[in-house]
RNA sequence: GCCUGGGUGGCGGAACUGGUAGACGCAAGGGACUUAAAAUCCCUCGGUCCUUGUGGCUGUGCGAGUUCGAUUCUCGCCCCAGGCACCA
């Protein structure tokens, strides 16, 4: 071996060495401590399918370039990691390798984390957690028993999806085109009991909250509002003609009550039996609502339904004019809004204009537009904008704004209708016919009915010694020794709830755990909680802006309500990172396309990786893979490891107690020292914009290369150069950390970084002493001029009226103004 | 259809509150070192035109507008990505 190898940036040897010095040493272990400022940064945790991908590696390091910054800061940081472990894929391994889903999953979490630990992500590992961890999930049922007593979980009968081959219910995003993902086999509805959190309860706190989330993504919270789906309107009730009973509408536009020439209904509306009864047109009827749900479900997204109805053969009345008007099942009408049934204004609902036209039901126009008058007859389209009412008794002439509320007052002094709200949220199923879940502590019992399990009988177990079958059903139903119990009010033989829940409720509390996660007396110790939560930043995919995100505001809600805590909201700042894609696509495996971050470790080191991954976009952008990019990242670490290891003699000797003399080469990187320091802070600190953070480094870099380098005119002073080399190792230690520590003690330093302070910049001397000020004339740039910092505004405007170029160009035009900005430019106008 | 983002070189991406468009990196081309290659170092690099200069014109999706000055602000349009989608 040649000296020169002896120099090289031995990443391997590097990365091993400091990887089992902070996992020997506890680097990154937090304790509780009230005298210190916290700060809780959490990256979305993992399902453990196997490996990691690089969605995973660009999630948490950009989590850990955080972690580490705000340590450097002086926070006591809290960053745990853990596993999401429960779901569907273990349960097909599990099948697959004839094994238990527990086997195959804590194989995952193994080799997993031996990965996360390869990547040298600064997590305190003591604080791990996994999901299907009893120790875990006894609490989660815990939760479930006491929101049960406190009336915040109820069971009820819907209609699910239901593969009769694998035995199981689907959620809607299984279901493809009307057949299972996993079978292809014909999906079919089926009505089923299931458990459900009254996450509608909360809609309202919600929504209203959405406005708080100052440090969320407008994005995301645009979405959850979309979601949440709140709606103000009113309720009616339309008397039936003829029959005993009324038809409750919700409607948003009760403005347009007098317009309304039909209702429609839901085809599995309940009344719509009754309404059919006698009028000779049942048969036709019953046959459309079948028709209507299995086109329904064979429904792509994308396209839309043609509007189709069938008269019910009765009408009703509508309690402001008095007219009869037929009711229609259409099927468009949703049975799980509102009420199931629309009163129908054609000419104002584009809907309703559309079935009108189609079934020769008369439009009655009601509001004139304030521009353009229109009529039932020539009409195209439905109005559905704002005006002034007509056609409507004494509401004549009123402003639709102001109608809707004195119509809606109307019908609330005469007793057939009110002021209603509602939301397009509904109540979270949490049921699933699945065996790797959390197991729902329930118990069916004939006598008492259905009783929680006694807290202190908790957890309920999980079966160990069982293998699921090939049939994909879970084996919980069939297995006596799971099932079978004793009534806990009457001591008769009773029967468990088999369900298990989804997997989404134990990702809606585990940041709350990972403040205590040993804690054996109850789910959450309250010192501790009180402590770290809220999050301060969470960082994970935008493809969780909905679900995880709802879930979890809703858990931490009625967790706040149990009084487990004492906060609202459990995130306080939310970065969405974008994807990672390879060759403008997603990466997946049909595609070829996939990255595999081992690949890369071996052949590069984790620090290139992640330097590559947190250089090439800012983090809520995707991020395009390159090959060659990697290549770039790895240079430069390179670079700056030869330029260390050549100038050790001069790092490493001499005392930096007094202010350094400097020469011009001196002062320029001195200054470039200090502007980086300011740069890369507010790059952190205001955005997460590592991208030109890192970028501002390599400028930094290149400096240091051109002002010591053979062309140098002249000699820098070595504690400007020390000084330089210094920042770049502390500016650069929370994105490549192994080979900043490695370098910090080649230069003399036995502190870990993690201890030391991020360092601060001088004003002063990140100030230009000399600046370039642009010379225009009429807007275009002619010239340029170099001139001292504090030169006057008269000075400047002096400089570019005799400057050459501009002289050139104003010719013998008169000038007609000079504008000067400062520091910036001189325009003048001729 | 509605709601969010976003359109900048061959590519990923920069540009503070309206003030030098293209930082930094990749790719490409040229050169140095080398027997050679790799590595490294240096130079060029939006387009176009000519009189080759310390040059002219043009250029941030398209079209207008405000302004001394617009990638940035306003209006209209086109395209792309994500979300929601008969929600009454």
């Amino acid at each position: 071996m040649t000296t020169r190898d002896n120099n090289r940036y031995n990443f391997i040897a590097i990365e091993s060495k400091w990887q089992k010095k902070w996992l020997a040493e506890k680097t990154y272990k937090v304790t509780e401590d009230t005298s210190q400022n916290k700060y809780y940064l959490l990256e979305m945790f993992p399902y453990p399918s196997g490996r990691i991908h690089m969605g995973h590696v660009r999630n948490y390091s950009i989590g850990d370039v955080v972690a580490r910054y705000k340590s450097m800061q002086g926070y006591n940081v809290l960053h745990p990691m853990g596993w999401d472990a429960f779901g569907l894929p273990a349960e097909n391994a599990a099948i697959k390798h004839n094994t238990h889903p527990a086997i195959w999953t804590y194989e995952n979490i193994d080799y997993m984390k031996n990965q996360l630990q390869r990547m040298g992500f600064s997590y305190d590992w003591d604080r791990e957690l996994a999901t299907c961890d009893p120790d875990y999930y006894r609490w989660e049922q815990l939760f479930f028993i006491k929101m049960y007593k406190k009336g915040m979980v109820y069971q009820k009968i819907t209609e699910v999806n239901w593969c009769e081959t694998c035995q199981t219910v689907l959620a809607n995003e299984q279901v493809i085109e009307g057949e299972c993902w996993r079978c292809d086999n014909q999906v079919l509805p089926r009505e089923m009991n299931g458990w459900f959190f009254k996450i509608t309860d909360y809609a309202e706190e919600l929504l209203s909250e959405c406005s708080n989330l100052s440090g969320w993504p407008e994005k995301v919270l645009t979405m959850q509002r979309n979601w949440i789906g709140k709606s103000e309107g009113a309720e009616i009730d339309f008397p039936i003609d003829g029959l005993e009973g009324k038809l409750t509408v919700f409607t948003t536009r009760p403005d347009t009550i007098y317009g309304a020439t039909f209702m429609s209904i839901a085809p599995e509306h309940p009344l719509v039996e009754k309404l059919c009864k006698g009028t000779g047109q049942e048969k036709a009827v019953e046959g459309f609502a079948k028709e209507t749900a299995i086109e329904r479900r064979r429904q792509k997204p994308e396209d839309e339904l043609d509007k189709k109805g069938i008269f019910t053969g009765s009408y009703c009345i509508n309690p402001y004019n008095g007219n009869k008007i037929p009711i229609y099942a259409a099927n468009f009408v949703l049975m799980e809004y509102g009420t199931g049934a629309v009163m129908a204004v054609p000419a104002h609902d584009q809907r309703d204009y559309e079935f009108a036209r189609k079934y020769d039901i008369p439009v009655v126009i009601v509001i004139q537009q304030d521009s353009v008058e229109i009529d039932s007859a020539s009409i195209e389209c439905a109005y559905e904008g704002p005006g002034t009412l007509i056609n409507s008794d004494n509401f004549n002439g009123m402003s639709s704004e102001s109608a809707k509320v004195a119509i809606t007052e109307f019908a609330q002094e005469k007793g057939f209708g009110k002021k209603r709200t509602t939301y397009r949220l509904r109540d979270w199923g949490i049921s699933r016919q699945r065996f790797w879940g959390a197991p729902i502590p329930m118990i069916h019992c004939e006598k008492c009915g259905v009783q929680p399990v006694p807290e202190n009988e908790l957890p309920v177990l999980l079966p160990t010694d069982i293998q699921p079958d090939r049939s994909g059903r879970s084996p919980l139903p069939d297995l006596e020794s799971f099932y079978k119990t004793s009534c806990p009010s009457c001591s008769g033989v009773a029967r468990r709830e088999t369900d298990t829940m989804d997997t989404f409720v134990e990702s809606s509390w585990y940041f709350a755990r990972y403040a205590c996660p040993d804690f054996t007396e109850g789910p959450l110790k309250k010192e501790n909680v009180d402590y770290w939560l809220p999050v301060d930043q969470y960082i994970g995919g935008v493809e969780h802006a909905i679900l995880h995100l709802l879930y979890a505001r809703f858990f931490t809600k009625a967790m706040r309500d149990l009084g487990y805590l004492v906060i609202d909201e459990p995130f306080s700042n939310l970065l969405t990172q974008g994807m990672v894609i390879k060759d403008g696509t997603k990466m997946s495996k049909s595609k070829g396309n996939v990255v595999d971050p081992n690949d890369l470790i071996e052949k590069y080191g984790a620090d290139t990786v992640r330097l590559f991954s947190l250089f090439a976009a800012p983090p809520e952008k995707s991020l395009d893979w390159s090959d060659k990019g990697v290549d770039g990242a790895s240079r430069f670490l390179n670079r700056i490891y030869r330029f260390i290891h050549t100038h050790l003699e001069t790092l490493t000797t001499g005392q930096d107690k007094t202010a350094p003399e400097m020469n011009n080469a001196g002062r320029l990187l001195h200054r470039k020292t200090h502007q980086t320091i300011r740069k890369v802070t507010r790059d952190i600190e205001d955005n997460f914009h590592f991208n030109t953070a890192i970028s501002a480094v390599m400028e930094l870099v290149n400096t240091l290369h051109s002002v010591t380098g053979t062309e140098a005119k002249e000699e820098v002073n070595p504690a400007i150069i020390r000084e330089a080399v210094k920042s770049t190792i502390l500016l650069l230690h929370p994105m490549v950390p192994h080979i900043c520590e490695e370098l910090w003690e080649k230069i003399g330093h036995q502190n870990s970084l993690n201890r030391e302070k991020w360092p601060t910049y001088d004003p002063e001397a990140a100030k230009e002493d000399e600046l370039t000020i642009v010379l225009q004339v009429n807007g275009k740039v002619r010239s340029r001029l170099q001139v001292s910092a504090d030169i006057t505004e008269e000075d400047l405007e002096h400089m570019a009226l005799e400057d050459e170029k501009v002289k050139q160009f104003v010719g013998d035009k008169p000038i007609r103004k000079v504008i000067v900005v400062k520091k910036k430019l001189v325009n003048v106008v001729a």
